[in-house]
DNA sequence: TTTAATGCAAATACTTTGCAGGAAA
DNA sequence: TTTCCTGCAAAGTATTTGCATTAAA
């Protein structure tokens, strides 16, 4: 894969600023001068999950999203309704994730935790 | 919705006894005398779980799956491997979800905090 | 009769794949 | 040359929707 896809995707998402399915990430790119096509925005972004560049999980109508992510280690909060997100880090979260997985004999992997509720603005 | 319909799904996914999709709850029917379309699966699943009569879902893939569950109010442990998925109720959990939701002006809704790790026999 | 439920086929939407052409090594 | 990357079109899969039919109220 090229350099210059992998960046020109990077970009993309990093303008967005919040977690972006392939397709859009791919129209953002097309109101650029770029051009990229829908399937190598596709394979990119895999790619840079993979590889852990980028954090994918999936919103709850099931569509794949992708963001650029501060924070190594950590979860997310997302909100149902209007899908922002909030990162956090907690060792308590991560003790209890830990105790509770091992209880049932399950190993927890990455930041596989998210929690989805509703934010500030959708909540009330 | 014809109460026979319901309870015709119901009972597939009780003997399914794992999140099950559509598609899987459909195919299940398929192999009994009962004959319920596509459709009708889907819209009868929707229902149910917008009454919260069976669990909801998404697998790692984006495949929405529906469980029949014993605990009112819990969490999954899911499979990121195999789907096999345990529940578990946790006060400290609940306490923690809560108080760190409530810092980022999140408020979580019903169970939707799901772990998501490999199970005993996909783990090692 | 009036309304609600159902099945089927068609339509959507997201995502993956095959393949030929081009770039890079 | 040999391998990798890319775009396009086609295929695949999950899910929803339109509509005519049928069952229920």
């Amino acid at each position: 894969m090229a350099l210059q896809t992998s960046s020109t995707v990077l970009n993309s998402l990093s303008a967005l600023n919040k977690f972006s399915s392939a397709q859009e990430v791919y129209s953002h790119i097309q109101k650029t001068k770029k051009n990229i096509g829908l399937s190598t925005v596709y394979r990119t972004l895999q790619k840079l999950a993979e590889s852990e560049e980028v954090d994918f999980l999936r919103r709850p109508d099931g569509e794949g999203v992708y963001k650029v992510c501060a924070q190594s280690h950590h979860h997310h909060l997302l909100c149902a309704n209007c899908g922002a997100s909030a990162e956090f880090q907690s060792d308590k979260f991560e003790k209890l994730l830990e105790s509770i997985s091992k209880e049932y004999g399950y190993t927890v992997q990455g930041h596989e935790a998210e929690i989805v509720g509703l934010c500030k603005k959708c909540g009330r």
